[in-house]
DNA sequence: CTGTTAGCGCGTTCAG
DNA sequence: CTGAACGCGCTAACAG
């Protein structure tokens, strides 16, 4: 048929005069409510292949005045989008969120009060079926103004009630996982590098609480613990000092990988190797563990599933504390105590 | 005033009545068209006072019906969302975007044309204005198709034909730069490490040129190439068995920031000290380039001024293509060729 | 049973 | 400065 070109949008009339149907029971077969309503499966299948074949798409703009929903889920973040590796989580969220005919507003407060309430404000206004309220790091956070009565999920973080739906990396499960590679591995004695200091951010005191954990339930005293923060500088900055002084840890768990990063830059300036002198694991599964030489054994924050199960848990109205599992990525950064290896 | 909570929404009927005008007259005002329809200036402070304690917020659904548009930016990308530090161009664009008024809606394809089709078709509908095209390497895509009369700007890349509106870091200069780098610092032998191997990746092509275009202008043969990937991995593989080769560069480019740490780390194992024995320069200006030790001198991508110059672009209507300036990020990579420090 | 008429939702805008 | 129509899909009430 030629000069059929889908010229321009066609509207739900259109198809339903062309379809020699009213538009009340084209919105119905559309809607899948024949069943409801009882119309003929002629008429269905008529229906639907003038639908098809002109390309119909509902304009949302019109069916959200009506319905008040909009397919849209909102995610507010404060470091999210920007963030190193936690920008997977959109990906996650992205993939669900289309599974089920959604898009994703997002708006990034780069941690301004003011900004996330301006962000809220716009996301409200145009009728966000739901609200994603994201954080970079483990933490908790006040739930903000303005959301109303929407529903809101809380991801990587949660609210100091606990009131709201979250979803959240398993990080004491994490904690003693890593304890457990090394564990298993044959070590002992255990150093942490990391802080727990900021009060706001839970990663670092699960991590610890879950190697604790570990440790005490294999019987062996708690780890010694070099506090370093939570970034390159800081680790090395803290750890070359602690070795230059001596110190010859043979299993060091790496609270984040870039503290496992500026761990390893100490360690190689003394000549100790990893996992030959020194074995080491981490936190985060960004892709810095792969890019160490060898690759550090890392148990990964799953970004990407947190996004997934956020968006699933606002769109199924699920009412709970996900706690998502953490992946050991292994790398080449643990072996058995075995042989110390002496070199100065 | 007791009791004057704003429970849900104000509709502009109600802002009219409570004003005693019409809504016609409420809605010319607060859009800023008084001038024109020549309204009274008791009247306009009236319902403005009125809207601005009803908390009045129109709907954006029911505006989008009728004007059809919807303060609405749509992103299209293919890896942007979860690159390392190219989702650092969605704050950018966020930012812009609500500097007037609108909002970002994004979705990631994966690089797979069909799921690229499907945001498109979920864009369309909900009446974006715009269309952000960002890939999270330089290089060139085809418009895909569905976009229909939709005002599009490519970030990152161009189309074959050149024919939308381009924003993209100046890759060729960027080069130059990071070859005058070492240049002024006096080097005259200067080794290149990376690939222009991707037909479609045009970063690396660009950079090489602009590296050319300045030791020719300086006089300078060519630099020497050596080919490993954009990679950690691939740079320590292609370089390490050079250097073992006996090959002692005094002066290295690396085309990416991976590449950098890959030549630390091939570096580091033969003894060879950043910058005493080499200077090293590289490009991306991530946040790698900052926690290698020394830290190494980058040209940085600079995506956060990359969103917001496309949102800007696409709302102001812009015809160009823009070549955005690639900053030098100092680090401590760099020194005069000097003393050769030799060792084993 | 099968399908239609009619009005709603809310801001915008043309003709008064 | 106002009345009324409009944009487009949804759905309660109703007729063939």
């Amino acid at each position: 048929m030629p000069g059929a070109r889908p010229r321009g949008r066609v509207t739900l009339a259109e198809v339903a005069s062309r379809a020699g149907v009213s538009r009340t029971t084209a919105s119905y077969v559309l809607n899948g409510r024949t069943a409801q309503m009882r119309i003929s499966p002629a008429v269905e299948q008529r229906v639907r292949s003038v639908a098809e074949s002109a390309g119909y798409r509902p304009d949302l703009a019109a069916a959200s005045l009506r319905t008040r929903r909009s397919r849209t889920i909102g995610v507010i973040s404060d470091h999210v989008a920007g963030g190193m590796f936690s920008s997977r989580l959109l990906v996650g969220a992205g993939r669900a969120a289309r599974e089920q005919g959604h898009v994703l507003l997002i708006g990034e407060s780069g941690g301004e009060p003011a900004t996330a309430a301006a962000i809220i404000t716009e996301m409200v206004d145009r009728r966000v079926d739901g609200v994603l309220l994201v954080t970079a790091a483990t933490s908790q956070v006040r739930l903000p103004e303005g959301l109303g009565p929407l529903p809101v999920v809380t991801v990587n973080c949660t609210d100091p009630d606990a009131s709201s739906t979250s979803v959240l990396p398993d990080e004491r499960a994490g904690g003693r996982a890593a304890a457990q590679v090394l564990l298993e591995a044959g070590h002992r004695g255990i150093v942490v590098a990391g802080e727990d200091a900021a009060p706001e951010v839970l990663a670092g005191r699960l991590r610890l609480a879950g190697i604790a954990e570990a440790l005490s339930a294999a019987g062996l005293p708690p780890a010694e613990r070099i506090a370093c923060g939570w970034t390159v500088e800081g680790a090395y900055a803290g750890l070359a000092p602690w070795l230059h002084g001596g110190a010859r840890p043979r299993a060091l768990v790496c609270l984040t990988d870039r503290v496992a990063m500026g761990a390893y830059q100490a360690l190689a300036e003394l000549g100790l190797r990893v996992p030959e002198d020194v074995s080491v694991v981490s936190f985060d599964g960004s892709e810095i563990a792969q890019w160490l030489r060898p690759s550090v054994t890392s148990v990964a924050i799953p970004f990407d599933e947190m996004g997934a199960r956020g968006v699933r848990a606002l769109l199924d109205g699920e009412q709970a504390q996900v706690l998502l599992p953490m992946p050991v990525v292994d790398g080449g950064s643990v072996a058995a105590p075995g042989v110390r290896q002496e070199h100065h």
